[in-house]
Order: C-alpha cells, then sequence, then structure tokens
DNA sequence: CGATTTGTGTGTATACATTTG
DNA sequence: TCAAATGTATACACACAAATC
C-alpha cells in the first residue's frame, strides 16, 4: 500500500472498497447513485479529486476521471476543473424557457413573444392562401427548402438587411432555433467548442448542450463583445464557432459597434471560425434606426450561417426563418435541413411570404416600433436605469443582488404574479452581476404597466446597486 | 525500428507517416477522408488491420482502433470482428433521399410520395380552418406540444392502433423524421449504438451518422428481425436502441409476425434499449388486415417512442407526427421537442385534426387501400416475384446483380427516365442480395404502368437470379 | 475444430490546461 | 503572480471475445 499524501480521514465519500466490482467505473458510480437515493450525500456536494479518491481505493486515478465523466453524462454530476468534482443539484431540471407551466394569471414577462395583438393582420393572408389556386401544391413534398417565388421574396428582403445573396444559397427552415439546430448538427462535431457573448440566448445554450457542444463565454465591454479576449480563449483552446446576436443580444439588449464588428471579423476570420449570427432582431435596427449597421454575413460571407426569423418580427405562430448560408457548406447544410425537418410547413411558408409582399408587412412594423418605443419609454418612467446600447430592445434588465439565487427570485414573482427570468439562465458559469430580465414585447401595455408595477412593488429587497 | 511480422506491400491504405500530427487518430481519420475524396480508396475497401497499419506507422495498435472507431462515428467506416475495417458504403456521399435534382420528366419510383392526388380532399378543411373563429389561436406560441384538443384526437385515433396512453405521454411534431431526430437528440449520446434491420430507411441511417451514433445492423427471416442475432450482437457490444418499423418495412415491405414481436420483446426488454418505434405505414395493416398486431408501444409501453405519421396516411405537405413517449423520458423529449422545434406549426396541427375527425380520413384511406392493392397487382403482372409478408406494401423490390454498382444501375435508369433507388442505399455495409426498390404508391396508376413497362424492358441485363 | 487474426473493453501513464488561493 | 490542486486529452498495455481459415 502505498503511503498516501491525503488524509483519508477528510473524503467526503467513501466507496465501499469490498463491494467495487469490475469494471471499476460503472461499479464506482453505481454505488454513488445507491448513496445519493439514500440520502447520504447531498446534492452540491463536493466529491473527493479524482487523485484523492484513486489514492483512498489504490487505483489510477484516471480511472476516477472515467467514472466521474460516467456520472456527468448520466447527469448526476458535474465538474469545475481546479475546484472539484459535485453532485448535481437538479439533474431532471432544464433551464429551458416554454410556455408550459405558468398559469394563465401569471403576467409573462418571460418567454419573449412579440405583441401577439398584430397577430390579426395575418389572418386574411391566411384565408386568401387557402382559398388560392395554387394550394394544392403546398400539400405534397416538392421543394423541400422552399419554391422559387418564396425564396425570391427572401432574397428581396434580405436584400434590405444587406444581405446580398443568391437564391440558392437561401432556405427557409422552421424557426430561428429550428435553423440553428440544423446547423449545429451539420457543421460541428460532439466536443466542438463556440464561443458566445456572456450572456447569451438561453435556447442557444440549450441547443449546444443537445449537440455535446462546450460555450466559451466571452465578456464584453459597451461596444459589444471584446475582440481581445475572443482572441486569447482562442489562443487557449480550439474553438470552432461564433453565436451572436449583433443587433440586439438576447438578453442584454446590446447592439454590437460598426468598428466592434470589423474588430471581432478580423479575428474570426484569422481563427477560421463558423458564425452563426442570428438577427432575430434586425427589424428593431433596421427600420426603427437611420443607419443600417453591416451585418457579419456581409462582412465575413464565406464563414457566415445568418438566420432572419420572421416569427418575432410577422408573426410568431408562422414557424419560418430564412436561412443564408455560404457556398462551401451548402450540401452539408441542405443535407441537415433535408435529415432534421424533411421540410418547412408549406402553407406557413407560403403565407408568411404573401404577407412580406403585402402592405401588411409595413403596417405590423410600424405598430411594433410605436409599441417598443412606449413599452420602453413606460419601463423607463418605473426604473431609472440605463438604456443599452440598441436604442429600442426587446428586453430590459434590473440587476439584483448575489445573495438571493435564480430560483428564490423566480419563485417569488410568479407567487406575487409576474414571471421574469433571472440571469443564470443565459450562462453557463456564476457570474458576479446578476439581474432579471423583462420581455417588454410580451403582452400588451396595459398588461406590461400592470407587471412592471407588481416588480417595482417588490424589487427592493433584491436590488443590486453599484 | 521494430521487425515486421507483416508484409508492408500489402497494405491497402498506406497513410502518410510525415503528416501525421497530433492527436494521431483524428491526423489519421482526416488523411483517410482526404484518400477516399480523392478516389485514391474506393467503398468497401478493407483497410489494414489494427495491428498491420500500428505496425506500419510504429505507434500502438489500440491507438489505430481509437482512430477507426473515431471513423466508424462519422459514418465513413464499419468493422467485423475477424474480419477487418472497411469503408462504409456511402462514405462522404450522402445518401439523403429528396426530391431536389430530379428532372421533371423523370418517373421518380424513389422518394415514396403516398398518392397525392388525394391531397384535394384536404383543401376544405384548411379553407374551414382559416375562417374559423379560433384561427387567431393558431398564431402563438402557445401549447407548443399540441393542444389539449389536438391530442384528445391524437389519442383517440391511437386506441384504434392499440395505442392506450394518457395525453401528456403524446407530443405532436413536425413529422416522424423529425420525431427521430428530436428522440436522437434526447436520449442518445455520440458513440451510443442502435440496432436496425440489415435493410432499413435511409433517412434514419443519415440521421445516425448526423448525431454521430453507430448502426448495428441485424439480419432477419421470413418473419422479421432474429431475435438471436439480436441478442449475440448485444453481447457482443453495448447497445443503446433499436430502430423498428414492424407494420412494413421500408424498404423489404416486411411485417413483423406477432409471435416473433414478442421473441424480439424479450430480448429488448433484458437488454433494456429504446425501442424506436416507426408505425408511419400503421394504416397499411390496420386498416388493411383484418388483424391488428400488438406494436411495441403496447408491448414493452416503459421502453418505446413510438412515431405515427400522417404524412403517408393523409398527406405529406401537413407536416404532422404524433409522438408518444414513456413516462420516464418525457422531461428529456419534451425539452429536446422545444429546443429543435419551438413549436410545430398550429396551423397543420389543426388541419389535421380537423381532418381526422371528419369522414374525409376514411374516404382518403379507402381510396388508398384501393389504389395499393391495384398497384401490387399491377406489379405482380409485370414481375413474377413474391410478395413481402404484408400483402399490401408501398415497396416492391428486385434483385439485381452484385456486379453492377449502385451508381450504374440507378444512372441507367434515369437515363431511361425512371429513378429507382438502388438497396445500398438502405445499409451501412455491403449486402450479398442488392435488389432496387420501387415505391408504388409515388405516382397514379397509369404513370405506375408506364414506368413499370419501362424497367421491364431495361432489367434483363441487371437480374440476379438465385 | 482449434490456432490465428481481428476488433473491444478496461485500466493506466503522461503531458497538459484551467482554476484556485 | 505563481505554485498547487484539479480535471482533461491522448496514447498505450493487456486481457479477452468473436470470426475466420
Amino acid at each position: 500500500m502505498p503511503i498516501s499524501q491525503y488524509d483519508e480521514g477528510s473524503l467526503t465519500w467513501r466507496p465501499n472498497k469490498e463491494q467495487l466490482k469490475r469494471p471499476i467505473y460503472r461499479s464506482l458510480i453505481k454505488q454513488l447513485e445507491k448513496d445519493i437515493l439514500a440520502g447520504r450525500i447531498s446534492k452540491n456536494t463536493r466529491l473527493p479529486s479524482q487523485r484523492e479518491l484513486a489514492d483512498f481505493l489504490d487505483i489510477n486515478f484516471t480511472t476516477v476521471g472515467q467514472a466521474y465523466h460516467y456520472g456527468i453524462e448520466k447527469g448526476i454530476l458535474y465538474t469545475n476543473i481546479g475546484s472539484g468534482t459535485y453532485v448535481s443539484q437538479n439533474a431532471l431540471h432544464h433551464i429551458t424557457i416554454s410556455t408550459n407551466n405558468v398559469a394563465d394569471y401569471v403576467i409573462d414577462f418571460g418567454l419573449v413573444s412579440s405583441f401577439e395583438a398584430c397577430n390579426q393582420y395575418i389572418v386574411p393572408h391566411l384565408q386568401a392562401v387557402s382559398r388560392s389556386k395554387y394550394v394544392l401544391n403546398l400539400l405534397n413534398y416538392r421543394e423541400p427548402l422552399g419554391s422559387p417565388e418564396q425564396l425570391k421574396t427572401a432574397q428581396h428582403w434580405l436584400r434590405q438587411q444587406r444581405i446580398t445573396t443568391p437564391i440558392k444559397n437561401i432556405a427557409l427552415v422552421a424557426g430561428v432555433q429550428n435553423g440553428i439546430a440544423i446547423t449545429l448538427a451539420a457543421i460541428f462535431a460532439p466536443g466542438d467548442r463556440i464561443a458566445t457573448d456572456r450572456y447569451t440566448y438561453a435556447n442557444f445554450i440549450e441547443l449546444a448542450n443537445l449537440f455535446h457542444l462546450e460555450i466559451v463565454p466571452i465578456d464584453a465591454d459597451e461596444e459589444g463583445m471584446r475582440p481581445d479576449l475572443l482572441a486569447m480563449e482562442c489562443k487557449k483552446k480550439k474553438i470552432n464557432g461564433i453565436f451572436l446576436m449583433p443587433s440586439c443580444n438576447n438578453p442584454t439588449g446590446q447592439q454590437i459597434s460598426e468598428q466592434r464588428r470589423y474588430e471581432l471579423a478580423a479575428i474570426i476570420r484569422h481563427e477560421k471560425l463558423w458564425v452563426l449570427e442570428d438577427d432575430i432582431h434586425a427589424f428593431l435596427t433596421n427600420y426603427f434606426q437611420p443607419e443600417i449597421l453591416p451585418p457579419f454575413q456581409a462582412i465575413l460571407p464565406e464563414q457566415t450561417i445568418y438566420f432572419a426569423g420572421m416569427t418575432k418580427f410577422l408573426c410568431s405562430g408562422l414557424r419560418i426563418a430564412y436561412l443564408v448560408m455560404p457556398e462551401a457548406i451548402r450540401p452539408q447544410l441542405e443535407h441537415s435541413v433535408f435529415n432534421i425537418n424533411v421540410k418547412t410547413s408549406s402553407f406557413d411558408a407560403e403565407v408568411l411570404t404573401q404577407v412580406i409582399n403585402s402592405p401588411t408587412a409595413a403596417k405590423i412594423l410600424t405598430e411594433k416600433f410605436t409599441m417598443t418605443r412606449d413599452a420602453n419609454k413606460l419601463f423607463d418612467d418605473f426604473f431609472q436605469l440605463p438604456r443599452p446600447s440598441n436604442p429600442y430592445p426587446y428586453y430590459r434588465n434590473i440587476p439584483v443582488r448575489t445573495t438571493f439565487s435564480q430560483q428564490q427570485i423566480e419563485q417569488d414573482f410568479l407567487n406575487k404574479g409576474v414571471r421574469v427570468f433571472h440571469s443564470a439562465r443565459f450562462t453557463t458559469q456564476q457570474q458576479a452581476d446578476p439581474f432579471i430580465r423583462i420581455a417588454l414585447s410580451s403582452t400588451n401595455l396595459g398588461v406590461l404597466d400592470k407587471g412592471l408595477q407588481i416588480i417595482k412593488d417588490n424589487i427592493a429587497c433584491y436590488l443590486r446597486e453599484d
């Protein structure tokens, strides 16, 4: 028996040496599961380090590493390099954002809807398409990526966002999220790494987990993600892609400045990263601001997969987004679209196309602009907080103290009748500057007013004032 | 340099030692991919054994094993213990079946449509839904898994297929393929293995590759997949799931017998495999045959994810399938549905629900039955070949010689004006009994007659007669 | 049928990257 | 700021199981 440098007495978990069978790495986790179930170990307990436990059991430390890894895959453990391996807090509690399980009386500022009152303007188009002569063409398998006319409309619309692309590089998919899933499956492999803003779209984090990709969060300053930090992380480890929402980051509402876009593009070009550019909020900038900033697709067309979501822009029920892809990876992406979706609903696509080609689009846009502006004004009336760099964001945030957990704060507001999301949902790591996010566009202005009042009345004890 | 017991001259593949970088196992596969793309290695070539290649490269043989394993995950290699490692049938060339790139004048017996003439019966329902009072409810984010009424209809319809399940275990997804993608992401991890019939749904193979899962093909006899072989493969290596089309295998048209279902279920239960049961052709058996055989979902409800596709049954343009899931993995599956789709088109779902609740469903079914029966009769008039165990299959096969490649045969028929698929599309390994598959339901009977005549006139030189 | 060939599963050695204090 | 602690990635050794000849 080797002389131990570790004090066996201090082990937080002591598996039974006698019960250890081969394969060791499975047998170990089996014991661990039993001990968790029996309550002998509680959530968030730090397990012995790989080397400590290996020493105790007289095996190689990488075997313990293997066992822990197996536990991570099963969702019962998580690790932090430098600090150790821990028992998961909520193996089956996912952070996904969906409308499920929210009582009807709760004012939902969590899930981001888009002023759903405008949906009524879609109905006449829906009826027109259902009565049209070509409706039968919408009911078969043909043109899985969209019909020539639909794609031409897409191309024309995209040009207004400074995207110039041949039709063959556009595909219609079932929403931005669906497009991201298709892209992740097509061009990344398990274990690949993707850089994101430190706070980013919660469902992107979830999708990355689903596809076994690692998120590398990068800090930002007032102009957006910091290029120097991106370059540093790229040097540290192989990074394969970057996910960005340049028009209006979710949840921070930040818009990346023009100069910063070029600075980031230089790094991205040099490091050969694939850019996933989620421009779902393009309309918040491109129609509401005098100047359209160049999207990454325009700066790095060979490396960028661009997603133009129509759900927030026009109607959340018509599940359509335009996906613009570089020619080099067109085969993989088309292949992935076909394998994950077979095809996107032609009916939804056609209705959307009709709306875009009609004055209804401008009408909806004008209404949404007015409401977005007024909603921000309303928020400013309640809370004296600086606006983010996008002047008319869909999200506003209120800083909260680190002393309260996500669960505590969210549950408390839910009990008071408002659903808000804590910033922990938008990041993979613990952060020093937590906040709650309020989605301004999820209700009408009357309900927004009521909900903000509830928040104002109850926020005092949580407020963080730096 | 060690003395080699292998003759270096006999290596079927000689990677460049100088270009070999670390990590070796990746670098090796990178070279292999290049060599395949450059045509220096052809499909189904046997690669050097792990030990041979390791000896040649002066590395440990398990490192070569690691590299080969990585290639298997990518879908470009397959191995057989005792006989060696081979380049896949479809390495780096996508076998996905889509309508793309088929000239209009070509009679398409490749892609499986479903007597699209019936789609006209859907139109009135589509118009009715678009004019209904609740149409606005179809345009928002709510109820991502389907509305209570839609789910109730699904539950009722499923009961006719011998599926009894609470509503909470049903989800609406955008077609079977979409449901499979969601399921693979939810419950398997890269490297997991899934058993399938030796010939199986081409797009399932593709999806498995996309998610880095390994296909383990199992042979069948007249009653379906052989349980003894399944048990044997499970003993050989860890298998995590099984994909089955019990009503009507694509492409063989085989229906698994009742007894065989129970025999397979015994193994599956014992080995704790997840069953992915694609019952898209349920209507071919459940309505056309006097007796409904029990689906695996009924035999093993705790282990089965059941997919009931509505696209072949009713209309290929309404992208809806019912997914039935075991309670134990409901959280993961709901999570995956939400992350990959956000939600399925409510409009499509509602139209479909209306159709199922109306006499139109029975009308379409009757017509499809008549056409399927007549199409099979027509095929029998042209070719004297035994029918598979499903008496009214959507597919019929003609055995061809091994001396002609997939490309040769498919291209030749394409030039003659007919698209058919070679059996190589439906398998990952080289097989001794190739055939071409003819999808009977892809056209109307007149076109079918014309197409079968073309095949008959040109098949002679390819025919395999055992 | 049994020796040989071939791939697989498990544990280990080593170099290294990240975080902590 | 840097050493120590901690986990990770890669290659390897060895026992073994299945298929081939």
